[in-house]
DNA sequence: CCAATATATTGACGGATGTCGATGTAATGA
DNA sequence: TCATTACATCGACATCCGTCAATATATTGG
């Protein structure tokens, strides 16, 4: 604990690491941030952004994902709910969105 | 497979969706980003970010570390190597890092 | 060279997560 | 009203991941 050497770990701190460096987080918002980026820490989902992001206007029917992701429809229709939970896509019956 | 309904699902198009808005991401690709994302998306990981970004000259040794995460050493460890690897952090036995 | 300290590695365990098949539900069209 | 299509939910399974105790491997001080 007491220290006999130098420090041997470091970041920089740049702009990007504002919302970390500001203060030491804690507990619970590190959880909360970790929950945002877990949402994105999957290939399947990554390529669901990318394939409704080239789909013509932005949108997308689920139907037209199954096949470009190559898995099963009830795997894609997981993926969205946590991208939709993670307020990454907007889900409607039809329509117009924004994000 | 033969739409009957419009679209559904949307995601905005706007300037931080660039790498993902471009083409639709080749699996490989959408493993690599995965991966990086993956590294973020633990609170343990992120607050070892905060606390190194907010120790000394954004330096910090790795027995400083241990108490304020509140995990074993071991652990600590652990997740200092998977930030290492994701080039979030710079390791060196003294001395000093940019990243 | 030896003792002490700091960090890494190993092995094990429990819980979370991605995946699928089967099934449920809602909406559309004939 | 009934069949079909689109999507969600459930249950099960395998794998991955965070965690720790135990142990190994430096590195430093005496």
């Amino acid at each position: 604990m007491t220290r006999q050497r130098d420090p041997i770990v470091a970041i920089s701190d740049n702009a990007c690491c504002a919302p970390i460096s500001r203060d030491v987080l804690a507990e619970q918002d590190a959880a909360g941030l970790a929950l945002a980026f877990a949402a994105l820490a999957d290939p399947a989902r990554l390529r669901l952004l990318s394939l409704i992001a080239n789909a013509d206007a932005g949108e997308a029917c689920v139907c037209d994902l199954v096949a470009p992701l190559g898995r099963s429809q009830p795997t894609v229709s997981h993926h969205l709910k946590i991208l939709t939970d993670a307020g990454l896509v907007h889900r409607d019956k039809r329509g117009v969105w924004v994000w």
